[in-house]
RNA sequence: GGCCCCAUCGUCUAAUGGUUAGGACAGCGGGUUUUCAAUCCGUUAACGGGAGUUCAAUUCUCCCUGGGGCUGCCA
């Protein structure tokens, strides 16, 4: 199956348009077919340098490749391939050009001379009438000799389509299922602007056609456009493709996701530090359910679970909570050494030392399982590579029935304990070993060592475990930070 | 306003013409535990309303209500 994913280059890659890639994607590979990215730059008001190159680069690093179309080079260069571009369509223009001259001819459309202006007036009239604000048809009833007269002399003019009002426009999609209709309620809709460039209506069909898309994947906010869509293919005399609306991603007030509400941007989550394959599992599941009860999916498992079957019809919201527990779920199952060396350029950066640490992978590991975002790594392995600065106001604690005055003496039994461990032995087991005795013998309880063991070689309330860190820490740096207590 | 679409826990969703309406996230309670996480166990919570069809509707039909999308020489 022959699908498609075709942004516009005004801006960064909305999710909705990433969740929308991902279908199309997911189809074109679940039936060994060809998944090609176009370029829609038709609008050149609208266009903003670089956006094209960084929709691309988000889709792969959501690990989207096209096939086709536009894609990176070996280089992280923009560049093109395959058998039906250009896929820019600013550098298809001729072609809607062609078929715009064709529709005209065959009567399916005509030019139009009205400015906006007058266009402007017209809609506000037919609002204040209560009416539908749609083209009155006034160049319509431009006589031929007019027409021709207007267009030789080089008067500004778009090219409109012209809807076959008496009829009804069915249609079966994939998604959504029977549609209807009715054809006075259409517009003429624009097809050619007086800029030479298509509307995305035209150039949709034209492309998709000589592209030989199978499948159209796009937003439900295109159903009510579908109709003029397929009464082009029809003028022209092709077959329109089957399309899958998709339903949208929603705010939270249930309005269609937006900038306001929302980061929007894949490139937002990105600089957040979510995996690829959090965000990717995440939308994969708004909107479409596998019929089972597995929630967790790599890419591999959701080309062998997606159906559009599945998809449902009504819009989902973007609720970050279970993002958050997927992107845990999906940190949890690095494997360590790629955790630590996904980390370490993070915390060299503000731990230098951290680059030559023979224990990293280890100390890493240790945060592996509390961490959610990789960013947050420096912070959760700060007092391994700078002295933390302990106070007793931390060790003293109310909760494991630690008051100010004993913390002297706690301190000297686990220094105690401590010492007696061999340089050469020092391990996690010999120092639990070590502890649990001196627990024992001081009828003290566990919290009333550990913890002020752990605050103080990690001056924090929260850390991992006193056993791990004390191992980690070293003997010599685990004595001095407690004699630096004392 | 017109056209089109949608409707199950707070959120993402499953299932069914007869079920204790299931799962996940969040919440709550508990276990584990030196803390925080992680993890395990338990638990609160939903078929928008009204007709009709039927022995039986959450499920099928219609209406209402509610929500959304579109209504550009944007896509």
């Amino acid at each position: 199956m022959r699908t498609r994913f075709p942004p516009s280059p005004t801006g960064f890659l909305h999710l909705g348009g990433l969740r929308t890639a991902l279908f199309a994607w997911l189809l074109a590979k679940k039936t060994g077919g060809t998944f090609t990215l176009r370029i829609e730059d038709t609008d050149q008001s609208r266009e903003v340098p670089g956006a094209a190159e960084n929709i691309v680069r988000t889709l792969s690093w959501a690990g989207l490749m096209p096939d086709e179309g536009v894609m990176l080079d070996t280089k992280g260069v923009l560049t093109e391939r395959g058998a039906y571009g250009p896929y820019h369509q600013s550098k298809r223009l001729d072609l809607y050009r062609t078929y715009a001259d064709q529709l005209v001819k065959g009567g399916h459309a005509y030019p139009c001379f009205c400015t906006a202006e007058r266009l402007d007036a017209m809609r506000k009239d037919q609002e204040k009438r209560k009416q539908a604000p749609m083209y009155d048809r006034t160049c319509l009833e431009l006589t031929k000799e007019e027409v021709k007269k207007r267009l030789e002399s080089g008067e500004k003019h778009v090219i409109r389509m012209k809807v076959p009002r008496e009829e009804e426009v069915s249609y079966t999609d994939e998604i959504y299922g029977p549609l209807t209709f009715k054809g006075h309620t259409i517009d003429d809709q624009v097809l050619m602007k007086s800029d030479g460039f298509p509307t995305y209506h035209l150039a949709h069909v034209v492309d998709d056609h000589l592209m030989k898309m199978d499948m159209v994947n796009r937003g439900e906010e295109w159903l009510s456009s579908l109709p003029k869509h397929l009464i082009l293919f029809k003028a022209l005399g092709w077959k329109p493709p089957r399309y899958a609306h998709v339903p949208l991603l929603l705010n939270k007030d249930r309005s269609k996701l937006s900038k306001r509400q929302n980061d929007v941007a894949a490139e937002d989550y990105i600089k957040k530090g979510y995996l690829s394959e959090a965000l990717l599992n995440f939308l994969a599941l708004l909107g479409w359910n596998p019929g089972t009860t597995q929630e967790l999916f790599t890419l591999p498992e959701l080309i062998e679970s997606f159906s559009l079957d599945r998809v449902h019809k009504s819009g989902a919201v973007f609720d970050l909570e279970k993002l958050d527990w997927l992107q845990g779920q999906w940190m949890r199952k690095i494997p360590p050494n790629e955790f630590a060396s996904r980390i370490k350029p993070l915390v060299t950066e503000k731990f230098p030392a951290a680059a030559t640490d023979p224990k990293f992978l280890e100390r890493a590991a240790l945060i592996q399982e509390r961490i959610t975002f990789f960013p947050e790594a420096p912070d959760m392995l700060s007092y391994f590579y700078e002295t933390p600065t302990v106070s007793v106001d931390l060790i003293a604690n109310p909760k494991q029935k630690i008051t100010k005055d004993d913390v002297p003496k706690i301190l000297k039994i686990i220094h105690e304990a401590l010492s007696a461990v061999a340089d050469v032995d020092w391990s996690q087991t010999t120092i639990t070993a070590a502890l649990e005795s001196a627990i024992a013998t001081s009828g003290l309880k566990k919290g009333q060592i550990l913890w002020p063991l752990r605050a103080a070689l990690t001056g924090r309330e929260y850390s991992p475990g006193a056993y791990e860190v004390a191992a980690l820490l070293g003997k010599e740096e685990t004595m001095k930070r407690l004699s630096a207590v004392a």
